[in-house]
DNA sequence: AATGATATATATCATTTTGATATATTAGAA
DNA sequence: TTCTAATATATCAAAATGATATATATCATT
């Protein structure tokens, strides 16, 4: 077992493209990757540590004017490991959604009460489909670099599954009061 | 803190309907909700004597036939728990699809291993909607039932959803091959 | 100039979950 | 009869979460 922590490969493809703090990646994980994945400060710092110790990344202290602050660098053996992954075949797409557990154990309330719960989870959408949608708008002005249309990818993505969500919502509610 | 432990509802729910082992639970969590939940041993079985010591459920063993075996029952404060949750407007939908942060991270290597990864997801997606269309067809024989119109609406979920994801997979490998 | 609020930054901790492994019984197939 | 697979509970290291602690820096308001 051991080095199953998939915090080390978000990290390393972050590094993959700028040099960063701990505080950083955590920004960045709670931007646009937040969509598809997320991380906490307690699984970074640990793993960041970790990781330099394994030669993955090096710390540059940018510090020294006060403020504590460590920058991390990815290097060779990190980018080798983010490759590694990257062509690894075995993927898990893990998905816990509430909202459908609340669906399935509703039978146990009233219809309202599943009701109220898909319109909790459509507003939700709604808000975040409208963030994907100024995403998206920016990023056809930047099409041109490789970065950028593997981020596209991903809002695609997010476009698409969250058209499904509401569309659902829609059927749902439908079935739930007609039938 | 303490007590967000979500593996309690979904135990609670499962009970509801019958009384269950542990391993029948897992069994259950295995089936058709593990296209939204996941859950294991590891955290069944101590939430079930957990559970048990705050009056949630009671066991009843069934056993002395020489293989150990115990089986739970759901108890009234079991219920008001279930219901307290499904009342709840605070919601948590965790996704975490590796498959994303590898378009994300894609940068760092070929086209074709993004493509390549792209496919890997595809082919799953196929089999598992292959499997909810079967649960489909088979509810809507009993959908007379209210426990059955309330699995249906996860069925139909996923049926949605995982439309999109096949809609997004051609469109993705297009964009890579062309652009 | 002082105050207070927010953002930056690292670190730790209890709780929860995962995924693996250990152990043992039972049912059915070869 | 022997072997395999399914049944059944339990535990453990490793990983992740979400909260909290601590401290500095920035910025607007008084």
């Amino acid at each position: 077992m051991a080095k199953d922590r998939k915090i080390d490969v978000v990290i390393l493809g972050l590094l993959a493209h700028e040099n960063l703090t701990g505080y950083d990646i955590k920004k960045q994980i709670d931007g646009a990757i937040s969509f598809f994945w997320k991380g906490s400060f307690g699984s970074i710092y640990p793993a960041l540590s970790d990781m330099e110790k394994q030669g993955l990344v090096k710390c540059k202290k940018a510090a020294t004017d006060g403020r504590e602050k460590i920058v991390y660098q990815i290097t060779k053996k990190g980018r080798d490991t983010l490759k590694l992954w990257l062509n690894d075949e075995k993927v898990t797409n893990d998905l816990k959604y509430e909202t459908l557990l609340k669906m399935y154990f509703g039978g146990s309330e009233d219809r309202s009460v599943t009701i109220r719960n898909i319109e909790i989870f459509e507003e939700q959408v709604k808000e975040n489909l409208e963030i994907l949608k100024i995403y998206k708008k920016n990023l056809e002005k930047v099409l041109d670099q490789e970065d950028h249309i593997h981020f596209y990818l991903t809002i695609m993505f997010g476009i698409e599954t969250y058209g499904a969500y509401l569309r659902w919502c829609s059927k749902a509610k439908k079935i739930l009061k007609e039938k």
